[in-house]
DNA sequence: CCTGATTTGTTGTAAATACAACAGAATTGT
DNA sequence: ACAATTCTGTTGTATTTACAACAAATCAGG
């Protein structure tokens, strides 16, 4: 069993999970919590379609990818996890704990897993945080599930021009003001919402030319017009 | 306070947050988390954006719409509700508890609506389903969490082809078989990967004469091709 | 069995989008 | 300050998709 390091502890403090904790706190959880901290090693496939899965993951170092195939074996990566995120909370969760997906580490990675059923059942040393620690999950799940919604809220649309619509419109209500700056460079954008690049671009300008916003790199503006 | 009938209570017990309980037991609870019983007349507005919401809500009879207005007041349906359903927890678990989207009664409804911060704290009477309404809550958010990482691996392919592709792949899994019944007509298919019917229907018969899959009716089959 | 309603497939056309290739702007590192 | 790299916008073309309108198939009830 690998030590886990004060290093570790700092990165579990920037976690939703363990927000907050001291280090002795968290290391009285991560005993309380079955915790297991394991290495992979660059582009080897650490959980397979398929495998029992009861833990959750927490990256402490390294990237990950998660992934799946299709029917003809097609792969899709689904998602990157860099320090500090979680994953697998979804599949642990689930009725029959089967995982649903790959997780592939792309560099040298150390992960930690927390057997997710400890967390359920109050543990017999009653330990004091226990609590927190279940409202930290169900808001780092609620934090999850409102991204996701926002995500298909947005993507849904049936053009390109209706889902920058879509993402600008809340990107300003997330601003309070018309006046916002977005997250994402042109490219991440065109990812995140599906579609291609050069065409959304292409859109951006049409938006512009029409009156309907105005940016200059990443600053945007919403004109209310009608 | 409107009463909860033995109705209400079957209902409920056919919900996952109080799967497989007693009525008994059922009552305690929702003593215990502060239940209130509303009723909403059809076409009024019960959230609104903004609303302070610390509670979820679970439908007990009617429908609700699920609504999100842009920044030019366009309004678009993100989900619909039905009895046994449960809306809010997303953002009864949020930081500031502040509700992000309107909740409408579209005929008359009843909701129960349930105080989360109840849920997590343990309750001073230590009611004995506390631990499994916890665990049921968390096992909701995960299904949820779930079902929208699907939808939006479905959604994010570019093309309808594959769109098609990665939720017929993904229904074959499930079933796993090759041979499999969707529980979608075609409408409900088109609107639930953001497609046009006619053009989604086209692309389907396309898939078929090319020997990609074949299928009549609801039931599908595909092909080992490559 | 018949009728009307609903669902599904088909087709043509207009519109939107992806794709590719490139030019200019901005950024980074030296 | 310069070169190299990355990012963004532009344009033309081929492809894909939406849309509309309709035909065929299926379903539900009387």
């Amino acid at each position: 069993m690998n030590q886990i390091t004060k290093n570790d502890i700092e990165i579990l403090q920037k976690t939703t999970l363990f927000l907050n904790m001291s280090e002795a706190e968290i290391r009285e959880m991560l005993d309380c919590l079955n915790a297991r901290k394991t290495t992979s090693l660059k582009n080897t496939m650490l959980l397979h379609y398929g495998d029992f899965c009861d833990s959750i993951g927490i990256v402490l170092h390294g990237t990950l990818h998660i992934t799946r195939e299709d029917f003809w074996g097609n792969s899709t990566l689904i998602a990157q996890c860099v320090p500090g995120d979680i994953f697998g909370e979804t599949y642990a969760m689930s009725p029959n704990h089967i995982f649903e997906v790959n997780v592939t580490a792309i560099t040298d990675s150390e992960i930690l897993f927390l057997q997710l059923g400890k967390i359920l059942s109050v543990c017999s040393t009653a330990c004091t945080f226990h609590n927190r620690l279940i409202q930290n999950l169900l808001q780092a799940m609620a934090s999850r599930n409102y991204l996701l919604s926002k995500k298909i809220e947005h993507i849904t649309k049936r053009s390109t021009r209706d889902k920058l619509l879509s993402y600008l419109s809340n990107e300003s209500r997330l601003a309070k003001s018309a006046d916002f700056t977005i997250p994402l460079n042109r490219q991440q954008l065109a990812d995140y919402l599906a579609v291609d690049r050069s065409a959304m671009s292409a859109e951006l300008c049409r938006l512009r030319d029409e009156g309907i916003l105005s940016f200059h790199k990443n600053e945007f503006h919403l004109y209310d017009v009608y």
